[in-house]
DNA sequence: TAGTGGTCTAGACCACTAT
DNA sequence: TAGTGGTCTAGACCACTAA
């Protein structure tokens, strides 16, 4: 189970006594000069060793403090948001996907005080439709700033889509994940094949480039889509 | 915006490159041992950096080969799953639970095999409504293995919720979570004080110590819920 | 086989903070 | 002020892997 060496041994090792209950959840654990000498290794092994630890919700280290047994250990789950072609692709199934409709238009309100731009302003408004082995996998709902994406005019979505174009050839330094669920609207029910109202599973996200909008996408899941993650 | 220092300093400075292009999708960027002669740090100190962006998923590195800045990036969000307690309270809302109902019962067969018990196991069965500032804020339906978590039957959950009860005092060594979006069953619909079919987010939780299951939960929140986080 | 990242060490100094 | 974690260094050796 844990055949690790080095700095992930001491690693498990303090996990074992995290479990164990041998570190009990509120108090403190020995120090990394004596970790160290009990371990018969350098303090900077313990340290990375710990701070492995805290930062995956385990342990509170504070400079003077110690280092704490969290009482409430908040896990962090990590999502993987691959591109969807490779979300497909890695389940083993054959990606396509169809450009609905491509208009220029001023986004909703919602769209548009989330991406911070001023109104009446026009984006690019983009739907797709994402299939895996010929079935509806998802639904995708963009707006895009076309004064921060140069170049979009020139590119034929047709075959390269806007969601996998975007991650490999648009940098951006800020962005923001939401998670929901959400009636099916008429027109993803018709695409997604199933009844309006369904209950999806929807990602949004928005990024940035500094402080310039760049996007703003909802996907909206076939019925029954998961994500899911160890913890 | 990056006043850091250290190690911090050369990840802000190796991430500007990426972001300005200067560093391509795809390419080779220098060795650590050209770029601790750059920066005029100790290689171990490059390592620190760029080992950093590996984890967030902007760079790819392997032995002999090098690093190289991924094409497609794979960005990570990380989602943190705190005591609901926790979550109504970070938001500044007024937490309360209350215990609907409390049996023990054979599980349905989607729990029994999510969990890998024998048929004919019975389990606690318990439902549960938290509340935040008065209203529905979302609905447990948990089932418990009693042969794992010893002092189960000594506890008062009306005053402490199996929620937080079990994270606080039951430790886990594997757990799966899973996201997705369901609709609203009858009983939820009428303690969420929605109508039945809307579409829920829910989260599942499965949880063993060891290869021993303890716990398998599903949290379906009140419409609207979301989770967010930057990325 | 050689190049590159992964890790360890022993010591040092710094940064934060409880007292 | 003193204790504890945070980080850096210079060097060393190891582990993996492309050629």
């Amino acid at each position: 189970m844990t055949a690790a060496t080095g700095w992930q041994a001491i690693r498990d090792a303090a996990l074992a006594r995290l479990r164990s209950g041998r570190w009990a959840p509120g108090t403190l654990i020995p120090t990394e000069a004596e970790l160290a000498a009990e371990f018969g290794c350098a303090r900077a092994t313990v340290n990375r060793a710990l701070r492995d630890l805290a930062a995956a919700g385990y342990l509170d280290r504070r400079r003077k403090s110690g280092t704490r047994v969290v009482p409430h250990p908040v896990r962090k789950a990590t999502l993987t948001i691959p591109v969807i072609r490779k979300e497909v692709e890695g389940l083993g199934g054959t990606y396509a996907h169809v450009l609905i409709s491509r208009a220029t238009a001023v986004p909703p309100t919602a769209v548009r005080s989330a991406l911070g731009l001023p109104a009446d302003r026009p984006l690019l408004h983009l739907c797709t439709l994402h299939r895996a082995d010929g079935a509806a996998y998802a639904h995708e709902d963009r707006w895009l700033n076309p004064e921060a994406v140069p170049g979009l005019d020139r590119l034929d979505l047709t075959v390269t889509s806007a969601n996998e174009w975007l991650v490999g050839q648009v940098p951006y330094t800020d962005g923001r994940l939401s998670l929901s669920a959400a009636a099916a609207s008429p027109e993803e029910a018709r695409h997604l094949g199933c009844a309006p109202g369904a209950a999806l599973f929807t990602v949004e996200r928005i990024t940035w480039l500094q402080r310039r909008p760049i996007t703003w996408v909802r996907l909206s899941y076939a019925p029954g889509h998961r994500l899911t993650t160890d913890i």
